[in-house]
DNA sequence: AACAATCAATTAATTTTATTCATACATAAA
DNA sequence: TTTATGTATGAATAAAATTAATTGATTGTT
């Protein structure tokens, strides 16, 4: 039978690159994971690692069990870690999962109220995954997804919880700052500075410069949100923000939002959870507080 | 630690109802289940059931490790059957998933040049995922998926197999089946037969009837295609499936095509995997005879 | 109310399994 | 060569899981 520890030992000698090495951070014997896994391996009729003078590498076996060691060690661990969070009477970890930049900053506003009507639950933020927000979210990675781009599927449950305009962010003194909107062909001379993601999943360029044929003169990314204000003000290039993010450092920094054509792009943010969860009293209260947030 | 046994034990439990027939089905006494969920209970500082005369009935902490063993269980059976496959030589099953009735059709016609160009891959065909066929491809339920539905998504990939054309279907003696093409109003004083299938995932309802603001005069529902065409073939309603599948059953049935509005009703037939899979070779086989199916 | 049947828990004995120790063997580097 | 470092193996040992036998509790039946 295929057990816990022959996945430990197989994950750990891919990482640790020697059975003896793998041996000690697992607190047993070079022996016992030798003797563990020979036994597996005349069980399963299969050698799981090519004996290659004295390092080990993984067969086509050896490789389909790493990949599964990946994917469900995991899995126990997070079982045995909410478990331990059970005994103790909190009530666990909710994870919640990002998939766009400026979610963060309304998260922000929303993990604080609900901290503090839930004591006994611990919220933990990530922002990479694997196999996107959507794999994350089924592959239980995640407990709760924010993301602008909701996905209606079985299993899954969406609701849109906060609604806001898309605008260009130029510095004070830039000649588009007094327009009340811009139109995309104006932009063809400008800079355009994002978040360094794929192009396609802008909303400046699919819903603005795309349709119109436009393209901006270059296009510059940046990760953090301070620094492309900072350089937005003094004039490096113009990007597209929420509004109401603009309006909260417009005090501090020199810069106006402008209107992104004659209707504006309307944004939605989406908190999405597996539909089986959603009947957990710390995960509703969650999307409660989500939806009555202060905006 | 929690373990595989554990895990075994505790869905054996719920599914027997009784400590002493799950350790029946598991070749274990009674005796030996007690033990092993006493010491994991005295580990995790927590109860698993609650002992109520003679019956045990799940804590929350049992419900949550129930949940974890009906996701993680499959997934260990699951690696344990490839390696075998492995060990004997064989590739591998596909396992196959299907979202849409007539795709059941085309399947058949690509499995058997497959079945013939890899004898050692097995193909296995699912209908009904609990989480949708999305959530068995991340699940690992599933290898592959048959769907009209893609879903461009970081992890997965989808390709276009196969374009159709969704038709009308009408016996032959009804009074449309002469007309070139049909408009939604002339569907108000009809019977539409349908596939039991949400109404809103049904094409001629939401890219014919509905834009149309037109509802049909009843809808029923019925499960297998043959039965479907018998009825219509017998004049009790008019069903829309792709002319393909119409042109096939023509010989035998007295059923006729009439194309959905001027235009038609274009559809696609898509073909996704995980990414992690799309190299290996008997999957990426697949994708190429799908691609160059008879069609 | 008494009785049999059923089920889980417990203890002690036993068996099985995992682990270590000591050592052999193989390889790469010095 | 020699040395260092790695894995494999057999026998001994420690640890663990499992069983047998029994108890106590509960449910259903007569």
């Amino acid at each position: 039978m295929l057990e816990r520890i022959h996945l430990a030992i197989i994950r750990e000698v891919d990482r640790q690159g020697s059975l003896t090495a793998a041996a000690n951070t697992l607190c047993l014997t070079q022996s016992a994971l030798s003797h563990s896994i020979k036994k597996l391996e005349q069980q399963l009729d299969t050698d799981i690692w090519l004996r290659e003078g004295r390092s080990l590498r993984p067969t086509q076996a050896g490789q389909y069990l790493l990949a599964v060691a990946n994917r469900v060690l995991p899995q126990l661990s997070l079982a045995e870690e909410q478990l331990r969070q059970f005994a103790q009477g909190e009530r666990g970890t909710l994870r919640i999962g990002m998939e766009c930049h400026p979610c963060y900053q309304w998260l922000l506003k929303v993990v604080s109220p609900y901290l503090e009507a839930w004591p006994d639950v611990d919220v933990d933020v990530k922002q990479k995954f694997q196999f996107g927000g959507i794999g994350a979210l089924f592959g239980y990675e995640i407990d709760m997804l924010v993301t602008p781009d909701p996905l209606y599927k079985p299993g899954l449950h969406f609701e849109p919880v906060f609604d806001y305009e898309q605008v260009l962010v130029v510095s004070r003194h830039h000649h588009l700052a007094k327009q009340s909107y811009v139109e995309p062909e104006q932009l063809s001379h400008e800079t355009l500075i994002t978040y360094p993601v794929e192009i396609n999943r802008l909303d400046i360029y699919n819903q603005f410069l795309q349709p119109a044929g436009i393209h901006p003169k270059s296009h510059k990314t940046i990760e953090t949100t301070d620094i492309m204000l900072q350089m937005v003000a003094s004039n490096r290039g113009v990007a597209a923000l929420p509004r109401w993010l603009v309006e909260k450092y417009a005090h501090e920094i020199a810069i106006a939002p402008v209107q992104l054509g004659q209707r504006g792009i309307a944004k939605q943010i989406f908190l999405g959870a597996r539909e089986a969860d959603v009947n957990i009293d710390y995960l509703k209260a969650f999307f409660q507080t989500a939806r009555s947030a202060p905006f």
